[in-house]
DNA sequence: CAAACATTTGAACATCTGTTCAACTGTTTG
DNA sequence: CAAACAGTTGAACAGATGTTCAAATGTTTG
């Protein structure tokens, strides 16, 4: 997805701006900073794609290895192993190293509650 | 995102799985339905993106028109439409009509609730 | 009714994303 | 050490995504 910011040019006036003025002040200073914003934007689009949930409700019962994430969700073990990079990247999976096994785990309870919320919501 | 899955053929034969087959066992039954995984990807994905993150968090400080969050985030009118359309259909965002002006504000507490818990995470 | 305005919509486009495939890195074991 | 295995990596590809632009829809107002 693009995250570009485009300022000026092409935002039309608007003149009933002037009405919402108040509005349009609250708004500004009640949000979040820039980097934060991009931050999460980057956490839920990690959320956002099934082979990545699968795997995370997959750990939530415990560490496994790359080879069984990739039986128990039928993707190949190559698409697995680049979905983790990932997951890791974003602190959300940890890893130890047994041997030529490399076992994954949730990282923090963060996974499982923002999920959870997720999940409430789509259950409306 | 793709969000096709590709059962059977390329996944390869793996040796250790028999080893972890408790694990897996565990794993699948724990698990998400396909349903709810995909609905769960599809939320994450509404929220995995900077423009409609700054359209959230400008309307947890009250309702606003499109003209207001054109202005506010520096995006085109036209592409501040398109993103609450796709808000409206993730049923985060409602909107009534007044004239010539439509108003949008959040649609219920979870876009508050999961905003914040994503914000916990980037601020570990 | 025509002009002005707020918003929506669809097509086009460049960019990003996830999977596959092949090649590679480590690790164990015969 | 060579073979086998677990996993990683990078390039390539098809498909998805977000913005822009132009045209359309409603709504108000002169």
């Amino acid at each position: 997805m693009k995250e570009e910011k485009i300022f000026g040019e092409s935002v039309p006036e608007c003149e009933i701006s002037e009405v919402h003025k108040n509005a349009v002040e609250n708004a500004k200073s009640g949000g979040y900073t820039e980097e934060e914003t991009m931050k999460l934007a980057e956490l839920y689009k990690v959320f956002g794609d099934t082979t990545r949930i699968r795997i995370l409700s997959a750990l939530m019962q415990g560490e496994l290895c790359v080879c069984d994430i990739s039986e128990l969700l039928c993707v190949s073990v190559s698409a697995v192993s680049h979905q983790l990079r990932i997951l890791k990247q974003a602190e959300l999976v940890k890893y130890r190293r047994d041997g030529k096994v490399v076992y994954y785990s949730l990282a923090d309870d963060h996974v499982k509650t923002i999920i959870a919320q997720g999940a409430e919501h789509i259950n409306e």
